[in-house]
DNA sequence: AAATTATGTCAATATAGCTGACTTATCCGG
DNA sequence: CCGGATAAGTCAGCTATATTGACATAATTT
């Protein structure tokens, strides 16, 4: 089961005689980061099929699912798109009944975002599908594996976003559990 | 520096009185990956659209100038895309000198695609970007999370796929520098 | 009342992928 | 040497996801 892929030191493969010994680009991490992801977002595509769904649908209805109530001005933040292009997917979700919006109290511009039954389902699927998935790759490795996942990814994200996301991260953990 | 993140034991979050505990899911991880992911791409993408190249050509590229001389129906088999999806890009990776088709020695069906020195040029940078990112990641992580995060990714990968993923990897390492 | 904000909408465009159908050139086996 | 298989290219049309720019509406703020 082991691969023992690439374990060797990174740098130093210049030709003899050559100077400041630039490291190596990381392929191996490059290469393998592209397949993981396209394998981890395959799972979901492969459900979202079957309503017709693609993954920008997936992204809102994950983001609505796990911070109900959210705004439009900060899904279109979370999701860095444009709002004509989050409208497509949105009415299309708000259409087909996976997501429902409410005027906002305070301020009845505002439509807050909310999972229907139907929406939270579907997204937990998808969410179990996907962890089904990490869950798999971490059986095989240490204990400590998925701390040092979470610090790895969290330590790749921009350093302007890593608190941003953080907050949205560990943010998700209060919200998505009363209806 | 340390933002704790959600490293509590992710199971268990149930009403009392529930049964078989299904394991929540990993939302962190799920939504780290996304993001790590998505700054990860967009340092290439930065560079692309100077050549008004998108991702596409990235990954052609990338794969031609990782293993020279390769067949289009293993690119194809590569990349997982139809042959008349890579061929727009492929035609214009060909027509503006990134890459170059060769006819095979022993089978002249056979167009072998090999990396002009433009191309190289451009796909070394490249890697170069995203490698930086790597090194910025594991610069405040602990000396093993360079060998973790690899393992990491390779268990996240298909099964099926892993094996062959291991080789196109590794094998990398042998080419790519006799031109 | 005027300006700002939150959102929605229309239109056009680009990129990246797909299916299906057909062609050309080459190779290989009988 | 012929016929089938293989490697690749091409044409047409379709979908999904995103973009920019311009404009509309309603509610809130100043």
């Amino acid at each position: 089961m082991d691969h023992n892929l690439s374990l060797k030191p990174a740098g130093a493969r210049t030709a003899p005689g050559e100077w400041p010994a630039e490291p190596a680009p990381m392929y191996d991490l490059i290469e393998l980061l592209f397949f993981a992801y396209r394998d981890f977002v395959g799972d979901a595509d492969r459900l979202l099929e079957k309503f017709r769904f693609g993954r920008a649908h997936h992204r809102v209805l994950h983001f609505v699912s796990r911070r109900p109530g959210l705004m439009i001005a900060e899904l279109l933040d979370i999701l860095k798109i444009t709002k004509q292009s989050l409208n497509r997917v949105l009415k299309e979700l708000l259409d087909e009944g996976f997501v429902e919006a409410r005027a906002g109290v305070d301020d009845r511009r505002q439509r807050l975002l909310h999972p229907t039954l139907k929406g939270r389902r579907l997204a937990l699927d998808l969410a179990r599908l996907q962890s089904q998935r990490f869950s798999r790759a971490l059986e095989n490795l240490p204990g400590e594996a998925r701390a040092g996942a979470i610090r790895f990814f969290l330590a790749m994200i921009e350093p302007g976003e890593r608190d941003r996301v953080a907050a949205l991260v560990t943010a998700g953990d209060e919200a998505g559990r009363a209806p």
